[in-house]
DNA sequence: GCCTAAAGTCTACATTGTAGACTAGTTGTC
DNA sequence: GACAACTAGTCTACAATGTAGACTTTAGGC
């Protein structure tokens, strides 16, 4: 938010020059500060000092600009794949991607929902990265690749399902959540919903990392065990 | 005056009465023949035979729609909360959602995308229900509140995962499938995605169903001997 | 027949993505 | 220096969308 109105700019902090990555980190910094629906071509152009016409430049359209927006934060995510503790290294990217998600969560639609709409060759090789490194440190770990994918599969879904439903779950002030989480819950009608109502307290105190790393013990032993035996 | 007006023998059928239940299972069929983005008002109001106005009638806006739309699938899902077995309750659950989803793919985005942008309390009454049986069963078996919903989490976190992942490679067409899958693979650079491009094949035949059922057995294996331990 | 409420329609408008033609600035070539 | 070729950016314009607000039509009860 260096330059939230527009007119803070000084004469001689001439225009950013643009490239692909300027007009993505700044999308990504609109979406992170005002939501997906926030981030309009308009708006970006505006932001950027430009005509919002300029951008086409740098992403073919909207779609493709998502894309972008998605390859850039699965960028931030570290893989090391000659790891040869496969569990462990897989212990600790589940959790950098916890993190990432909850730093970005308004992107996490975009992490789920875009390659649903694109077939697997044809995303954009950011996005594929992730897949391909991972797999490299199954199979350098000894699995078969068959194997590979079989426990990447498992792994991945668990951990984005766990991702998507921790976030159903954040709000950002935790005060608010108390409170929010109490009013909503009031709302819901008594004989329909006794168990989810008695829950409220349970459902407060809600420790995401913790869970996470139960379940990731509990995939991860139950994995090595099914491929061992 | 045997047909006053309401009938005013328009061309081929005439109107139905509207009704809540009536819009959401037009949108519905809409979204599944023709996307979302296929679902505007103005053709939902088309495909009704009325003006697009009317439809506020029925949903305060295009957002309430998706949700009602997102609710009319979820009630398709039966849960029996009173079966002692929950193992198996769970593993038939899972089995009804994976291909619900299947049968609704247009709809997958919206039922994960929609819970993120509003708070638990405040979603529709529909999506909330399979939570509370949920709950309910797991309760029933003897868990705690507390580990129900630790389980519920855990399994609800990868099932919706899985679904994903599975919808990721979902192609219509088999024969399609693979040849864009080839395709597409062969796009990729070979010195940075050998590993990818190497899997092809074995990509290529994902029995989806098996992949399910035998994360499941794991889960809940473990998941029931973590809590009786 | 009149009255009321519900159902449906018409018009209008602000916002959006983006096509297409154009301009200004930079660089390389002779 | 003249000029061509690019590259970056702008301007105008348009079709599509969601939806507000005022209106008209219909159905039932009295």
């Amino acid at each position: 938010m260096a330059n939230p109105k527009g007119i803070s700019n000084s004469p001689s902090s001439r225009k950013v020059p643009l490239n692909r990555d300027v007009v993505l980190s700044t999308a990504l910094e609109l979406v992170d500060t005002e939501g997906l629906d926030g981030l309009t071509m308009r708006r970006l152009g505006q932001e950027l000092e430009r005509d919002p016409m300029s951008l086409y430049r740098y992403a073919a359209n909207r779609a493709a600009l998502l894309d972008g927006i998605t390859e850039l934060v699965l960028n931030e995510l570290a893989i090391f794949a000659d790891d040869p503790d496969w569990q462990a290294q897989l212990r600790r990217i589940a959790h950098d991607l916890r993190l990432l998600a909850l730093r970005h969560p308004n992107v996490v639609p975009l992490l789920v929902t875009r390659p649903l709409s694109t077939p697997l060759g044809l995303r954009p090789l950011g996005t594929l990265r992730p897949l391909e490194q991972i797999l490299g440190l199954l199979i350098g770990a000894g699995f078969s690749p068959a194997d590979a994918l079989h426990v990447y599969r498992a792994y991945y879904g668990f951990l984005y399902g766990h991702i998507l439903n921790e976030l159903q779950e954040y709000i950002v002030d935790p005060e608010e959540n108390v409170a929010l989480l109490r009013l909503g819950l009031h709302r819901l009608p008594v004989t329909e919903f006794p168990t989810l109502r008695a829950l409220g307290p349970v459902l407060a105190d809600y420790d995401g990392d913790a869970e996470l790393d139960q379940g990731l013990t509990l995939l991860l032993s139950g994995l090595a065990a099914q491929l061992a035996g």
